[in-house]
Formats: structure tokens, sequence, C-alpha cells
DNA sequence: CATGAAACCCTCATACT
DNA sequence: AGTATGAGGGTTTCATG
């Protein structure tokens, strides 16, 4: 199934705040509140909307550093991927993962108070299981983070 | 000002799902839902909670796929930062970007529905301004992704 | 899809223990 | 902080055009 310029316009709104009533939706898309409503209803009842939450500031609760890990991984041992998957996920301050194609093997994105706390986390981290090699990069600048993703392409 | 147990409580909840009602989030942290109300507004008037949004289903909206592009910069030229940061900003594929310490100067994440998108916006992006060098990183795979930040050092 | 109008729940505010 | 209470607003549903 596929979306049309309305569905597109109300996830762009619900993207950037889930805050405004459906009444305001449906006037800024065009369409009256019963119609708006029946949509949301159904993005979200097929997937589009994979939730909602509350997006908090990081400065205010003390992880204002950023880090990436770039991580190559030993060569070929059973079970080390799994182990490092539940790293990943045990880790709260690490905020994202990814398996790359090429050079890195894998990409970590992590946030920690200050480099004393990033030190902690990265032993911890190191502690429980082998690498071939860790490069750390510290974060100087946040550009752009933002969770809404385009929808011109659906 | 810093936060007690109950406002971590609240704030993982609202972190995970912004749709729980004040009343079942007071019986989940110990709080009724005066007191519990009271909190959560406090954390959104002093900013502790940015927003509230919908997070969208990537592959649902046909940008399953994620790309980095490591950035060197051309040696000094006046102008060229401003205008990398807005190329970033106006670029709606592009979701995160981070001004890195080290080897690499910028680090750009960027979510298309296939290469030969992907392609374009790279085109789009070197016609727009020079670069030192960019290694584009192809991920394959999404260990984690979250918009949860640890409470833990509020 | 638009309009209008219910019913219901939740939010928000206040007063008091 | 808890309990109680009430007004208001948003959500959800339905009937009608």
């Amino acid at each position: 199934m596929t979306l049309d310029a309305f569905d597109r316009k109300i996830l762009d709104l619900l993207q950037e705040d889930a805050t405004v009533p459906i009444a305001e939706i449906g006037e800024r898309v065009g369409l009256s509140h019963t119609p708006c409503w029946r949509r949301i209803r159904r993005l979200e009842k097929e997937g589009y909307i994979r939730a909602r939450v509350a997006l908090v500031d990081r400065k205010k609760v003390n992880v204002g550093m950023t880090v990436f890990i770039q991580v190559k991984t030993p060569i070929h041992r059973v079970g080390w991927i799994d182990e490092f998957k539940q790293a990943v996920h045990d880790i709260p301050e690490i905020v994202e993962s990814y398996r790359l194609a090429g050079e890195i093997d894998y990409l970590v994105r992590l946030v920690v108070p200050d480099i004393e706390r990033f030190d902690q986390v990265y032993k911890a981290l190191i502690s429980r299981l082998e690498f071939l090699d860790l490069t750390s990069s510290i974060v100087m600048e946040e550009l752009k983070f933002t969770t809404s993703v385009p929808t011109r392409y659906a």
C-alpha cells in the first residue's frame, strides 16, 4: 500500500511534533478532523508510526558528550558477533550501532557526561570481549540530529 | 537543579513510550497522578523534555538504506563551514551530522531508498561545494538505534 | 470527505490533608 | 506528596449530507 500527499504531510507533522491536536493537523494538511483521525489511526495500525516518544535534552541529563567508536572485529571466532550485539544492547550509553561494509566492521555511537565516564564505558566494553581494533572519535559539534525521516520516497 | 529517582523513571518511561497516560506512569513509578503530572510538567517546562514526536518506520516509508559519509574538509576556505552546514540542513536525507576530532572532520548519516538514490544525493552534495575527501560506508545491518538516552548521570 | 454532535477519557488545575 | 474533585479539551465514534 502506498501513501498519498495527505499521509505524507501528516507524517511530516507528527515527526516534528506529536502534541498537535488532530483538528489542527487536519487544518494544516487540508482535511477535517474525522478523516484526518482515520488516517493517523491507519498509519499507526499499519506500522508507519513505530512509536510516540519524548525526546530528552542530552545536556540537561548530563550526557552532553558524544563519541563514535569504529570497530574492527577479530578474525572469525564463533559467538563473537552475538556477544558484541549483546554488549551493544546492554550498555545504555550506546545509542546507535551499525554493521558497515568496508574497512570498519562496526560503528558505535555513545553518549556520556565526559571523557572520564567515556573511559569507564570503554574499559567495560573491552573487558567484555576482544577486538582487533577500536578507534574512538570525539564529537566536537553536533550539526544535525533529527528523528524525522524524509517521506518523499514513500 | 537535579533529578531524583522518580524523575529519572518518568523520563525513562516517556522516552520509550509517550502515549502512556499519566495515571499509569504514576502507578509504575510509585506516585499518584497529581504529583506525577506536576513532575512531568516541570520536566517539560525546564527543558528536560525537548519534544514529543512520532517515530516513523524507515523501511515503511522506503528509506531502508543507511549510509555514512566521512568528510575531510578542504584546506581553509572562508565560508566553507557555513555552506556545509547549510547543505546538511537543507538535505532531508541527512539525518545526523557531527564535527569530529581527529582524522575525519565530519561524519554524516543519511537515509535513502537504495544505492541509485544515494548516488543522486551524493552528487547533489558534491556539486554544492568542494571536499578534500569523501568516504561512504554503506550500513549492512542496524544493531541498535534508540532515541532513549541514559538518565543515570542526571 | 465534510459537518455536527454526542460520549468518553485524559489532562490540567485547585483545594485540602 | 496524597486524595478528591471539577472544568475543559481532545479523542473517538456515529449519523447525515
